[in-house]
RNA sequence: GGAUAGGUGGCAGAGAGGUCAUGCGUGGGACUGCAGAUCCCAUCUACUAGGGUUCAAAUCCCUACCUAUCCUCCA
């Protein structure tokens, strides 16, 4: 398996350092808000490139952080008049929320970084101790003249980066590329004991604290977005190395493009974005999976409701195709598909650099074939050919798998499409009658020009 | 100013020296009680511009222009 590293800036073979096993670790959200579809994409991608992983013979332990403590958890709790911690649980089970409907289920543990305070502490010790860290009014911090390497992930060259340009120039640092690795207490925050005396972590200091707990020095892989290899990941780099004197702290990086709205990157600063929540209201797990995942996972890709819808059309294609086979009782047909060929097939394709746009192209031929020759496959045969689709979904999860909840969905639509029948014919009386009885059944309704959403209450 | 990715058909997006990407959309047709679903055909001088290398370049090299991201926080 070939995996673009960032580090290197090639394609480079993939070789875990315990043969079998890998350790992955992706950067996670800050829990002080809903996330929104740019988040979901940088995890959906991971979470799928798990699956693969898991689906290739590894055994995969995924790891992924949670800031639950941070300036944006603190001035929003503060906003609404509750504790910093009663607003990180709420959005963190409001993130566990978003990822169980968008079927992210890959990640073995999320760790939450005040559940590695002690941990933190101890790192930014060490770092004290080898002389990485210096103690200043307000915090200790990382200073990053003492690590040479830093910025050889991003491709910077320390001396050439623009200081003070969007960044205030602290008094409190030696040098301004300097990053915090604790902050002292303020009155009114939450704090933490410490050799320093109260405070609490920095934001990177967090993850490596966790990954060295969890993997130790080392490990196989670490992902997350472009938008933090510089200097989040850099600072991950320089904490970790600093401490263990190793060569790496991961060996493989892989980053996830952006995604945009119109030409920009979708971000919550810029106001530009849209939760999954309320993405969730218009398209299933499986439409944004798919969206998702039908484009280079390294790529910036662009997001509107017109994409989707159009994206929403080749997924019910292959939806219906998965369909249709799995209804086909005939004893008879001559249409076959080799599923262990084409499996190898998808499985070569992915494994250069997880390529899933080409799965998707390649799948797509197979549809056609297959729905034009829908009338002339046999039990036997649409059984083997199911192979394909069931392999397709243990690692993109697109497709609607559970049986029951598969047939009930069809129900509801069914009945639905009934209902918008009588509506067009202005036959309110009836509409409204198949409203009442499926909104006592707990499935409300939501009427919009032509289109109808429904949601389980 | 520096760094890192890019600039591909109406739209979204793969590919990375020679053969069809793919999807959506659009037009036509088949099937069908209607619709939907599905299929077929067409949309085939698409690769930012200008130079160069090569028998051959969207793909390699140079130059220019443009875009995004990072150099606070961000997935």
């Amino acid at each position: 398996m070939k995996i673009f590293n960032t580090y290197s800036r090639s394609l480079e073979e993939f070789k875990p350092l315990n043969a079998g096993r890998i350790r992955m670790f992706v950067c996670g959200p800050t829990v002080y808000d809903f996330i929104h579809v740019g988040n979901a994409r940088t995890f959906i991608i991971f979470d799928s490139f798990a699956k693969y992983l898991e689906e290739s013979g590894f055994e995969v332990f995924y790891l992924q952080n949670i800031t639950d403590i941070d300036d944006k958890i603190i001035n929003r709790a503060r906003e609404i008049g509750i504790e910093p911690e009663e607003l990180s649980d709420r959005f963190y089970r409001e993130f566990r929320k978003d990822m169980t409907a968008l079927r992210v289920d890959s990640i073995s543990l999320y760790a939450k970084s005040t559940l590695y305070i002690k941990e933190i502490i101890s790192q930014i010790e060490v770092l004290y101790r080898k002389g990485f860290a210096y103690d200043s009014d307000d915090g200790i911090y990382f200073s990053v003249k003492k690590f040479s390497d830093f910025g050889k992930l991003s491709g910077q060259d320390m001396s050439q980066i623009r200081h003070g340009v969007r960044i205030d120039l602290s008094e409190s640092k030696r040098d301004p590329e300097d990053f915090v690795l604790w902050k002292k207490h303020r009155e009114g925050e939450p704090y933490w004991d410490s050799p320093w005396g109260p405070g609490r972590p920095g934001w990177h200091i967090e993850d490596t604290a966790i990954t060295s707990s969890l993997f130790g020095d080392e490990y196989d892989i670490h992902g997350g977005a472009v938008d933090l290899i510089f200097p989040h990941h850099e600072a991950e780099i320089a904490q970790m190395r600093s401490i263990s004197g190793k060569k790496f702290l991961s060996h493989y990086w892989m980053h996830s493009g952006l995604l945009k709205m119109g030409s920009e990157k979708m971000s919550k600063s810029l106001g530009n974005f849209v939760k999954v929540r309320e993405a969730l209201t218009r398209y299933t797990g499986e439409q944004l999976r798919f969206f998702f995942l039908n484009s280079k996972y390294s790529s910036d890709l662009a997001y509107s409701d017109e994409l989707m819808i159009s994206s929403n059309e080749a997924l019910s294609r292959i939806q219906n195709a998965f369909m249709n086979l799995r209804n086909i009782s005939s004893d008879t047909g001559s249409f076959k598909l080799d599923s262990k060929k084409m499996i190898a097939e998808f499985r070569n394709l992915l494994d250069n650099n997880f390529d899933t746009r080409s799965v998707f192209s390649l799948l797509m031929e197979k549809v056609t074939e297959i729905n034009r020759n829908i009338g002339d496959i046999s039990r036997e045969s649409a059984k083997d050919i199911l192979e394909i689709f069931h392999f397709i979904d243990r690692i993109f999860a697109i497709l609607k798998t559970d049986e029951s909840e598969y047939h009930i969905s069809k129900l509801i639509e069914s009945i639905i499409e009934l209902r918008q029948t009588f509506r067009k014919e202005k036959d309110f009386q009836h509409s409204d009658m198949i409203r009442k009885m499926l909104e006592d059944s707990g499935i409300h309704i939501e009427d919009s020009g032509d289109s109808v959403r429904w949601r389980i209450e």
